[in-house]
DNA sequence: TCCCTTGCACTGACTGGTCAGTGCAAAAAG
DNA sequence: CTTTTTGCACTGACCAGTCAGTGCAAGGGA
Protein backbone atom coordinates (compact mmCIF):
# COMPACT_ATOMS: atom_id res chain seq x y z
CA UNK A 1 0.00 0.00 0.00
CA UNK A 2 0.92 3.32 -0.65
CA UNK A 3 1.02 6.23 1.12
CA UNK A 4 -0.32 8.80 -1.26
CA UNK A 5 -3.97 10.25 -0.62
CA UNK A 6 -5.88 10.54 -4.47
CA UNK A 7 -7.27 13.72 -3.12
CA UNK A 8 -9.75 14.73 -5.02
CA UNK A 9 -9.70 12.72 -7.96
CA UNK A 10 -8.66 15.32 -10.42
CA UNK A 11 -4.32 16.04 -9.85
CA UNK A 12 -2.82 14.69 -6.88
CA UNK A 13 -1.43 16.26 -4.13
CA UNK A 14 2.35 17.08 -3.52
CA UNK A 15 4.48 15.87 -1.37
CA UNK A 16 2.24 17.85 0.44
CA UNK A 17 3.03 20.18 4.00
CA UNK A 18 -0.37 20.62 5.09
CA UNK A 19 0.87 25.06 4.69
CA UNK A 20 -2.25 27.29 3.13
CA UNK A 21 0.02 27.91 0.20
CA UNK A 22 0.52 24.35 -0.95
CA UNK A 23 -3.50 24.28 -0.76
CA UNK A 24 -3.79 27.26 -2.76
CA UNK A 25 -0.93 26.00 -5.57
CA UNK A 26 -3.02 22.40 -5.60
CA UNK A 27 -6.17 24.33 -6.23
CA UNK A 28 -4.15 25.91 -9.43
CA UNK A 29 -3.06 23.07 -10.76
CA UNK A 30 -5.89 21.58 -10.84
CA UNK A 31 -7.71 24.07 -12.47
CA UNK A 32 -5.09 24.61 -14.74
CA UNK A 33 -4.98 20.75 -15.91
CA UNK A 34 -8.51 20.74 -17.00
CA UNK A 35 -8.29 24.24 -18.57
CA UNK A 36 -5.30 23.78 -20.63
CA UNK A 37 -6.19 20.12 -21.59
CA UNK A 38 -9.63 21.13 -22.91
CA UNK A 39 -8.35 24.56 -24.91
CA UNK A 40 -4.41 24.27 -25.16
CA UNK A 41 -1.96 26.22 -22.99
CA UNK A 42 -2.40 29.03 -25.52
CA UNK A 43 -5.88 29.74 -25.47
CA UNK A 44 -6.18 29.07 -21.63
CA UNK A 45 -5.94 32.60 -20.11
CA UNK A 46 -4.74 33.03 -16.42
CA UNK A 47 -7.57 35.08 -15.49
CA UNK A 48 -9.92 31.52 -16.48
CA UNK A 49 -7.50 29.62 -14.07
CA UNK A 50 -7.94 31.80 -11.01
CA UNK A 51 -11.64 31.68 -11.37
CA UNK A 52 -11.48 27.98 -11.87
CA UNK A 53 -9.50 28.06 -8.93
CA UNK A 54 -11.88 30.43 -7.18
CA UNK A 55 -8.82 32.27 -6.23
CA UNK A 56 -7.66 36.06 -7.48
CA UNK A 57 -5.30 36.22 -10.51
CA UNK A 58 -2.32 38.20 -8.23
CA UNK A 59 -2.62 35.04 -6.17
CA UNK A 60 -1.33 33.00 -9.37
CA UNK A 61 1.53 35.23 -9.60
CA UNK A 62 2.25 35.14 -5.91
CA UNK A 63 2.85 31.50 -6.49
CA UNK A 64 3.82 31.26 -10.16
CA UNK A 65 6.63 33.25 -11.23
CA UNK A 66 4.50 33.14 -14.64
CA UNK A 67 1.85 31.35 -16.99
CA UNK A 68 4.89 29.30 -18.12
CA UNK A 69 6.13 28.06 -15.04
CA UNK A 70 3.04 26.86 -13.89
CA UNK A 71 2.95 24.79 -16.43
CA UNK A 72 6.15 23.11 -16.26
CA UNK A 73 5.22 22.33 -12.20
CA UNK A 74 2.48 20.29 -13.91
CA UNK A 75 3.66 18.73 -16.19
CA UNK A 76 7.02 17.58 -13.62
CA UNK A 77 4.35 16.87 -10.98
CA UNK A 78 2.27 14.71 -13.11
CA UNK A 79 5.16 12.97 -14.72
CA UNK A 80 6.50 11.75 -11.46
CA UNK A 81 2.95 10.29 -10.22
CA UNK A 82 3.22 8.12 -13.42
CA UNK A 83 6.62 6.95 -13.17
CA UNK A 84 6.20 6.34 -9.39
CA UNK A 85 2.81 4.22 -10.55
CA UNK A 86 4.40 2.45 -13.24
CA UNK A 87 7.25 1.34 -10.87
CA UNK A 88 5.03 0.51 -7.84
CA UNK A 89 3.57 -1.86 -10.30
CA UNK A 90 6.56 -3.70 -11.58
CA UNK A 91 8.06 -3.73 -7.90
CA UNK A 92 4.95 -5.44 -6.59
CA UNK A 93 4.79 -8.29 -9.29
CA UNK A 94 8.79 -9.22 -9.35
CA UNK A 95 8.99 -8.59 -5.47
CA UNK A 96 7.02 -11.88 -5.33
CA UNK A 97 8.47 -13.50 -7.47
CA UNK A 98 6.26 -13.17 -10.78
CA UNK A 99 7.85 -12.84 -14.29
CA UNK A 100 8.40 -9.97 -15.64
CA UNK A 101 6.12 -10.39 -18.30
CA UNK A 102 3.38 -10.37 -15.50
CA UNK A 103 5.28 -7.21 -14.79
CA UNK A 104 4.87 -5.99 -17.94
CA UNK A 105 1.19 -6.54 -17.72
CA UNK A 106 1.15 -4.93 -14.50
CA UNK A 107 2.43 -1.89 -15.63
CA UNK A 108 -0.25 -1.87 -18.36
CA UNK A 109 -2.85 -2.37 -15.98
CA UNK A 110 -0.87 0.79 -13.84
CA UNK A 111 -0.95 2.63 -17.18
CA UNK A 112 -5.17 2.45 -17.67
CA UNK A 113 -6.00 2.99 -14.18
CA UNK A 114 -3.52 6.53 -14.28
CA UNK A 115 -5.03 7.43 -17.69
CA UNK A 116 -8.51 6.69 -16.38
CA UNK A 117 -7.95 8.82 -13.28
CA UNK A 118 -6.28 11.66 -14.59
CA UNK A 119 -7.36 11.82 -18.17
CA UNK A 120 -6.65 15.96 -18.69
CA UNK A 121 -3.35 15.08 -17.55
CA UNK A 122 -2.61 12.61 -19.92
CA UNK A 123 -4.18 14.58 -23.02
CA UNK A 124 -2.18 17.47 -22.10
CA UNK A 125 1.27 15.14 -22.39
CA UNK A 126 -0.19 13.52 -25.44
CA UNK A 127 -0.96 17.10 -27.11
CA UNK A 128 2.84 18.34 -25.87
CA UNK A 129 5.04 15.80 -26.20
CA UNK A 130 6.41 15.80 -29.48
CA UNK A 131 5.76 19.23 -30.44
CA UNK A 132 9.16 21.21 -31.14
CA UNK A 133 10.44 24.68 -30.26
CA UNK A 134 8.11 25.28 -27.78
CA UNK A 135 9.60 27.13 -23.81
CA UNK A 136 9.16 23.69 -22.08
CA UNK A 137 10.92 21.39 -24.31
CA UNK A 138 13.60 20.14 -21.98
CA UNK A 139 11.51 20.03 -19.40
CA UNK A 140 9.37 17.39 -21.14
CA UNK A 141 12.33 15.28 -22.73
CA UNK A 142 13.43 14.56 -19.14
CA UNK A 143 9.27 14.05 -18.30
CA UNK A 144 9.92 11.39 -21.18
CA UNK A 145 12.55 9.97 -20.27
CA UNK A 146 11.74 9.64 -16.46
CA UNK A 147 8.61 7.21 -17.66
CA UNK A 148 9.85 5.43 -20.71
CA UNK A 149 13.11 4.26 -18.96
CA UNK A 150 10.72 2.26 -16.06
CA UNK A 151 9.40 0.16 -19.20
CA UNK A 152 12.89 -0.33 -21.16
CA UNK A 153 14.53 -1.43 -17.40
CA UNK A 154 11.59 -4.01 -17.31
CA UNK A 155 11.58 -5.22 -20.85
CA UNK A 156 15.96 -5.30 -20.24
CA UNK A 157 15.68 -7.82 -17.54
CA UNK A 158 12.85 -9.63 -19.30
CA UNK A 159 15.44 -10.17 -21.97
CA UNK A 160 18.64 -11.00 -19.49
CA UNK A 161 16.10 -13.77 -17.32
CA UNK A 162 15.72 -15.05 -20.97
CA UNK A 163 11.89 -14.68 -21.43
CA UNK A 164 12.16 -12.28 -24.34
CA UNK A 165 14.36 -12.91 -27.14
CA UNK A 166 17.04 -11.01 -27.33
CA UNK A 167 16.31 -9.83 -30.58
CA UNK A 168 13.90 -7.16 -29.45
CA UNK A 169 14.72 -3.44 -30.14
CA UNK A 170 14.59 -1.95 -26.19
CA UNK A 171 13.53 1.50 -26.65
CA UNK A 172 11.65 0.83 -29.89
CA UNK A 173 9.31 -1.49 -28.28
CA UNK A 174 9.12 0.49 -25.40
CA UNK A 175 7.87 3.29 -27.58
CA UNK A 176 5.46 0.85 -28.75
CA UNK A 177 3.77 -0.37 -25.53
CA UNK A 178 3.60 3.03 -24.23
CA UNK A 179 1.91 4.06 -27.13
CA UNK A 180 -0.50 1.49 -27.63
CA UNK A 181 -1.52 1.67 -24.04
CA UNK A 182 -1.86 5.32 -24.49
CA UNK A 183 -3.76 5.91 -27.70
CA UNK A 184 -6.19 2.74 -26.24
CA UNK A 185 -6.83 4.37 -23.35
CA UNK A 186 -7.76 7.31 -24.99
CA UNK A 187 -9.70 6.13 -27.79
CA UNK A 188 -11.62 4.07 -24.49
CA UNK A 189 -12.53 7.37 -22.45
CA UNK A 190 -13.27 9.56 -25.46
CA UNK A 191 -15.50 6.62 -27.35
CA UNK A 192 -16.65 3.78 -25.09
CA UNK A 193 -16.59 4.78 -21.61
CA UNK A 194 -19.02 2.47 -20.33
CA UNK A 195 -16.27 -0.07 -20.83
CA UNK A 196 -15.04 -1.16 -17.73
CA UNK A 197 -11.07 -0.66 -17.41
CA UNK A 198 -10.72 -5.19 -17.12
CA UNK A 199 -12.27 -5.75 -20.28
CA UNK A 200 -9.69 -3.14 -22.14
CA UNK A 201 -6.79 -4.52 -20.04
CA UNK A 202 -8.16 -8.20 -21.48
CA UNK A 203 -8.16 -7.10 -24.98
CA UNK A 204 -4.28 -5.22 -24.97
CA UNK A 205 -3.18 -8.26 -22.79
CA UNK A 206 -4.26 -10.55 -25.23
CA UNK A 207 -2.58 -8.33 -28.37
CA UNK A 208 0.82 -8.03 -26.44
CA UNK A 209 1.10 -12.03 -25.85
CA UNK A 210 0.57 -12.54 -29.50
CA UNK A 211 -2.47 -14.68 -28.95
CA UNK A 212 -4.03 -12.16 -31.96
CA UNK A 213 -2.44 -13.45 -34.31
CA UNK A 214 -2.02 -17.15 -35.32
CA UNK A 215 -4.75 -18.68 -34.01
CA UNK A 216 -2.40 -20.09 -31.41
CA UNK A 217 -4.65 -21.26 -28.72
CA UNK A 218 -6.16 -24.01 -30.75
CA UNK A 219 -3.20 -25.97 -30.65
CA UNK A 220 -2.97 -28.66 -28.13
CA UNK B 1 0.79 3.60 -59.99
CA UNK B 2 -1.42 6.62 -58.59
CA UNK B 3 -1.04 10.01 -60.51
CA UNK B 4 -0.04 12.00 -57.49
CA UNK B 5 3.00 14.20 -57.37
CA UNK B 6 4.35 14.49 -54.12
CA UNK B 7 5.45 17.85 -54.53
CA UNK B 8 7.99 19.71 -52.13
CA UNK B 9 7.12 16.34 -49.51
CA UNK B 10 5.84 18.37 -46.70
CA UNK B 11 2.20 18.71 -47.75
CA UNK B 12 0.83 17.16 -51.10
CA UNK B 13 -1.14 18.80 -54.18
CA UNK B 14 -4.53 18.71 -53.63
CA UNK B 15 -6.98 17.23 -56.49
CA UNK B 16 -4.92 20.63 -58.16
CA UNK B 17 -6.42 22.59 -61.03
CA UNK B 18 -3.61 24.49 -61.57
CA UNK B 19 -4.33 27.89 -60.98
CA UNK B 20 -2.47 30.63 -59.30
CA UNK B 21 -5.07 30.27 -56.64
CA UNK B 22 -4.30 26.57 -56.06
CA UNK B 23 -0.65 26.99 -55.43
CA UNK B 24 -1.54 30.23 -53.26
CA UNK B 25 -3.28 27.66 -50.98
CA UNK B 26 -0.91 25.08 -51.19
CA UNK B 27 1.85 27.84 -50.39
CA UNK B 28 -0.47 28.27 -47.02
CA UNK B 29 -1.33 25.02 -45.97
CA UNK B 30 2.49 23.78 -45.98
CA UNK B 31 3.44 27.11 -43.58
CA UNK B 32 0.75 26.40 -41.84
CA UNK B 33 1.61 22.47 -40.88
CA UNK B 34 4.68 22.94 -40.32
CA UNK B 35 4.20 26.16 -38.00
CA UNK B 36 1.41 24.60 -35.88
CA UNK B 37 2.61 21.70 -35.75
CA UNK B 38 5.53 23.01 -34.16
CA UNK B 39 4.05 25.80 -32.14
CA UNK B 40 0.13 24.57 -31.56
CA UNK B 41 -2.55 26.60 -33.39
CA UNK B 42 -3.44 28.86 -30.87
CA UNK B 43 0.16 30.45 -30.48
CA UNK B 44 0.85 30.66 -34.44
CA UNK B 45 -0.42 33.82 -35.63
CA UNK B 46 -1.92 34.06 -39.11
CA UNK B 47 1.26 36.93 -40.12
CA UNK B 48 3.55 33.74 -39.42
CA UNK B 49 1.76 31.95 -41.67
CA UNK B 50 1.43 34.67 -44.12
CA UNK B 51 5.12 35.56 -44.31
CA UNK B 52 6.55 31.72 -44.21
CA UNK B 53 4.49 31.29 -47.21
CA UNK B 54 5.31 34.59 -48.62
CA UNK B 55 2.27 36.04 -49.56
CA UNK B 56 0.75 38.87 -47.93
CA UNK B 57 -1.66 38.70 -44.71
CA UNK B 58 -4.93 39.86 -46.62
CA UNK B 59 -4.54 36.81 -48.98
CA UNK B 60 -4.75 34.20 -46.39
CA UNK B 61 -8.52 35.78 -45.87
CA UNK B 62 -8.97 36.42 -49.42
CA UNK B 63 -8.31 31.85 -49.54
CA UNK B 64 -9.85 30.86 -46.63
CA UNK B 65 -12.79 32.63 -44.55
CA UNK B 66 -11.11 32.44 -41.18
CA UNK B 67 -7.61 31.24 -39.13
CA UNK B 68 -10.28 28.16 -38.20
CA UNK B 69 -11.34 27.55 -41.46
CA UNK B 70 -7.83 27.27 -42.47
CA UNK B 71 -6.80 24.88 -39.73
CA UNK B 72 -10.26 22.50 -40.50
CA UNK B 73 -9.56 22.28 -44.32
CA UNK B 74 -5.80 20.77 -43.63
CA UNK B 75 -7.00 18.71 -41.32
CA UNK B 76 -9.61 17.25 -43.90
CA UNK B 77 -6.67 17.40 -46.90
CA UNK B 78 -4.50 15.36 -44.58
CA UNK B 79 -6.54 12.89 -43.20
CA UNK B 80 -7.67 11.78 -46.77
CA UNK B 81 -4.19 11.47 -48.19
CA UNK B 82 -3.43 9.05 -45.08
CA UNK B 83 -6.96 6.99 -45.33
CA UNK B 84 -6.24 6.38 -49.09
CA UNK B 85 -2.59 5.16 -48.19
CA UNK B 86 -3.08 3.00 -46.03
CA UNK B 87 -6.26 1.55 -48.31
CA UNK B 88 -4.42 0.96 -51.12
CA UNK B 89 -1.57 -0.30 -49.17
CA UNK B 90 -4.03 -2.90 -48.05
CA UNK B 91 -5.37 -3.40 -51.26
CA UNK B 92 -2.68 -4.07 -52.68
CA UNK B 93 -1.50 -6.70 -50.61
CA UNK B 94 -4.94 -8.56 -50.36
CA UNK B 95 -5.50 -7.95 -54.74
CA UNK B 96 -2.49 -9.89 -54.86
CA UNK B 97 -3.33 -13.29 -52.93
CA UNK B 98 -1.69 -12.06 -49.77
CA UNK B 99 -3.01 -12.96 -46.34
CA UNK B 100 -5.07 -10.41 -44.27
CA UNK B 101 -1.87 -10.85 -41.37
CA UNK B 102 -0.23 -9.62 -44.46
CA UNK B 103 -2.40 -6.75 -45.51
CA UNK B 104 -1.65 -5.37 -41.51
CA UNK B 105 2.23 -5.29 -41.99
CA UNK B 106 1.93 -3.53 -44.89
CA UNK B 107 -0.24 -1.17 -43.56
CA UNK B 108 2.15 -0.81 -40.57
CA UNK B 109 4.77 0.08 -43.50
CA UNK B 110 2.12 2.22 -44.71
CA UNK B 111 1.72 4.46 -41.27
CA UNK B 112 5.24 4.43 -40.89
CA UNK B 113 5.98 6.14 -44.98
CA UNK B 114 3.30 8.48 -43.92
CA UNK B 115 4.36 9.72 -41.02
CA UNK B 116 8.12 10.07 -41.72
CA UNK B 117 7.14 12.09 -45.31
CA UNK B 118 4.39 14.26 -43.80
CA UNK B 119 5.76 14.66 -39.66
CA UNK B 120 4.66 17.90 -39.20
CA UNK B 121 1.01 17.04 -40.08
CA UNK B 122 1.14 13.68 -37.99
CA UNK B 123 2.25 15.68 -34.90
CA UNK B 124 -0.52 17.97 -35.68
CA UNK B 125 -3.11 15.25 -35.15
CA UNK B 126 -1.55 13.92 -32.55
CA UNK B 127 -1.64 17.15 -30.41
CA UNK B 128 -5.61 17.78 -31.20
CA UNK B 129 -7.09 14.26 -31.75
CA UNK B 130 -7.96 13.95 -28.28
CA UNK B 131 -8.53 17.36 -27.32
CA UNK B 132 -12.60 18.13 -26.18
CA UNK B 133 -14.27 21.58 -26.55
CA UNK B 134 -12.67 22.91 -29.66
CA UNK B 135 -13.77 24.28 -32.57
CA UNK B 136 -12.86 21.12 -35.18
CA UNK B 137 -13.89 18.52 -32.72
CA UNK B 138 -16.97 16.96 -35.39
CA UNK B 139 -14.00 17.53 -37.93
CA UNK B 140 -11.33 15.48 -35.94
CA UNK B 141 -13.91 12.71 -35.00
CA UNK B 142 -15.37 12.54 -38.83
CA UNK B 143 -11.18 12.53 -39.52
CA UNK B 144 -10.20 10.29 -37.20
CA UNK B 145 -13.38 7.78 -38.23
CA UNK B 146 -11.77 7.75 -42.13
CA UNK B 147 -8.54 6.30 -41.00
CA UNK B 148 -9.68 3.85 -37.81
CA UNK B 149 -12.15 2.29 -40.13
CA UNK B 150 -9.60 1.20 -42.44
CA UNK B 151 -7.67 -0.92 -39.92
CA UNK B 152 -11.32 -2.00 -38.67
CA UNK B 153 -12.08 -3.52 -41.65
CA UNK B 154 -8.82 -5.52 -42.32
CA UNK B 155 -9.74 -6.76 -38.92
CA UNK B 156 -12.51 -7.58 -39.58
CA UNK B 157 -11.79 -9.49 -42.81
CA UNK B 158 -9.02 -11.62 -40.98
CA UNK B 159 -11.28 -12.87 -38.25
CA UNK B 160 -13.60 -13.72 -41.10
CA UNK B 161 -10.98 -15.50 -43.09
CA UNK B 162 -9.58 -17.44 -39.50
CA UNK B 163 -6.50 -15.26 -39.82
CA UNK B 164 -7.08 -14.07 -36.54
CA UNK B 165 -8.70 -15.44 -33.21
CA UNK B 166 -12.86 -13.98 -32.94
CA UNK B 167 -12.10 -12.99 -29.59
CA UNK B 168 -10.92 -9.97 -30.71
CA UNK B 169 -12.28 -6.51 -29.78
CA UNK B 170 -11.96 -4.80 -33.15
CA UNK B 171 -12.38 -1.41 -32.67
CA UNK B 172 -10.06 -1.68 -29.19
CA UNK B 173 -7.39 -3.23 -31.27
CA UNK B 174 -7.37 -1.18 -34.10
CA UNK B 175 -6.88 1.80 -31.53
CA UNK B 176 -3.77 -0.05 -30.20
CA UNK B 177 -1.82 -1.21 -33.36
CA UNK B 178 -2.47 2.48 -34.38
CA UNK B 179 -1.17 3.80 -31.77
CA UNK B 180 1.24 1.60 -31.35
CA UNK B 181 2.59 2.81 -34.85
CA UNK B 182 1.70 6.25 -33.76
CA UNK B 183 4.01 6.45 -30.88
CA UNK B 184 6.87 4.44 -31.83
CA UNK B 185 7.11 6.48 -35.31
CA UNK B 186 7.23 9.65 -33.44
CA UNK B 187 9.75 8.55 -30.94
CA UNK B 188 12.11 7.26 -33.92
CA UNK B 189 11.61 10.74 -36.19
CA UNK B 190 12.08 12.30 -32.63
CA UNK B 191 14.97 10.59 -31.13
CA UNK B 192 16.54 8.49 -33.61
CA UNK B 193 15.85 9.93 -36.64
CA UNK B 194 19.33 7.87 -38.44
CA UNK B 195 17.65 4.41 -37.96
CA UNK B 196 16.29 2.78 -41.12
CA UNK B 197 12.49 2.76 -42.11
CA UNK B 198 13.15 -1.01 -42.35
CA UNK B 199 14.61 -1.24 -38.92
CA UNK B 200 11.63 -0.04 -37.50
CA UNK B 201 9.42 -1.75 -39.23
CA UNK B 202 10.90 -5.00 -38.22
CA UNK B 203 10.62 -4.30 -34.47
CA UNK B 204 6.99 -3.26 -34.84
CA UNK B 205 6.26 -6.94 -37.12
CA UNK B 206 8.08 -8.63 -34.59
CA UNK B 207 6.40 -7.19 -31.33
CA UNK B 208 2.65 -7.91 -33.74
CA UNK B 209 3.75 -11.28 -34.62
CA UNK B 210 3.67 -12.01 -31.08
CA UNK B 211 7.81 -13.29 -31.37
CA UNK B 212 8.59 -10.96 -28.90
CA UNK B 213 7.31 -13.12 -26.03
CA UNK B 214 7.55 -16.47 -24.67
CA UNK B 215 10.75 -17.12 -26.75
CA UNK B 216 8.51 -19.79 -28.60
CA UNK B 217 11.24 -20.02 -31.72
CA UNK B 218 13.23 -22.18 -29.37
CA UNK B 219 10.49 -24.43 -28.30
CA UNK B 220 11.13 -27.95 -29.79
C1' DT C 1 -1.90 49.91 -82.93
C1' DC C 2 -3.47 52.15 -78.50
C1' DC C 3 -6.79 52.87 -74.87
C1' DC C 4 -10.25 51.65 -71.69
C1' DT C 5 -12.79 48.30 -68.96
C1' DT C 6 -13.50 44.19 -66.18
C1' DG C 7 -12.53 40.99 -62.73
C1' DC C 8 -9.42 38.15 -60.24
C1' DA C 9 -5.71 37.76 -56.94
C1' DC C 10 -3.22 39.98 -53.84
C1' DT C 11 -1.57 43.84 -50.59
C1' DG C 12 -0.52 45.97 -46.06
C1' DA C 13 -1.83 49.64 -42.93
C1' DC C 14 -5.23 49.92 -39.59
C1' DT C 15 -8.81 48.75 -35.91
C1' DG C 16 -10.88 46.85 -31.98
C1' DG C 17 -10.30 43.61 -28.75
C1' DT C 18 -7.70 40.42 -25.73
C1' DC C 19 -4.55 39.06 -22.28
C1' DA C 20 -0.04 38.42 -19.49
C1' DG C 21 1.75 40.65 -16.11
C1' DT C 22 2.06 44.84 -12.56
C1' DG C 23 1.19 47.74 -8.43
C1' DC C 24 -0.79 48.55 -4.31
C1' DA C 25 -3.62 49.12 -0.25
C1' DA C 26 -6.24 46.65 2.70
C1' DA C 27 -8.03 42.46 4.68
C1' DA C 28 -7.62 37.78 6.36
C1' DA C 29 -4.98 33.98 8.38
C1' DG C 30 -1.80 32.06 11.49
C1' DC D 1 4.07 40.84 13.26
C1' DT D 2 4.57 37.93 9.03
C1' DT D 3 2.75 35.49 5.36
C1' DT D 4 -0.68 34.98 2.15
C1' DT D 5 -4.62 36.38 -0.27
C1' DT D 6 -7.82 39.82 -2.24
C1' DG D 7 -9.73 43.17 -5.49
C1' DC D 8 -9.14 46.09 -8.97
C1' DA D 9 -7.36 49.38 -12.01
C1' DC D 10 -3.91 49.75 -15.46
C1' DT D 11 -0.38 49.00 -19.20
C1' DG D 12 1.62 47.59 -23.30
C1' DA D 13 2.27 44.06 -26.50
C1' DC D 14 0.13 41.26 -29.59
C1' DC D 15 -3.18 39.59 -33.00
C1' DA D 16 -7.56 38.18 -35.85
C1' DG D 17 -9.92 40.13 -39.10
C1' DT D 18 -11.06 44.33 -42.40
C1' DC D 19 -10.90 47.24 -46.33
C1' DA D 20 -9.54 50.63 -49.72
C1' DG D 21 -6.52 50.21 -53.06
C1' DT D 22 -2.72 48.03 -56.49
C1' DG D 23 -1.07 44.99 -60.35
C1' DC D 24 -2.06 42.54 -64.16
C1' DA D 25 -3.85 39.77 -67.91
C1' DA D 26 -7.63 39.32 -71.18
C1' DG D 27 -11.06 41.31 -73.99
C1' DG D 28 -13.18 44.66 -76.89
C1' DG D 29 -13.88 48.83 -79.28
C1' DA D 30 -12.00 52.12 -82.52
Amino acid sequence: MSTHTPESGTIPSMDSSNTRRDATRRKLFEAAVTLIAEQGFSSTTVDEIAERAGVAKGTVYYNFASKNVLFEELLRHGIELLATSLQAAADEVTDRGGSRIDALDAMIRAGLDFISRYPALTQLYVAELWRTNRAWQSTLMVVRERAITVVENVLREAVEQEELSEEIDIPLTASALFGMVLVAALDWQSYQPDRSIDDVHAALSRLLQGRVSGRSAEGP
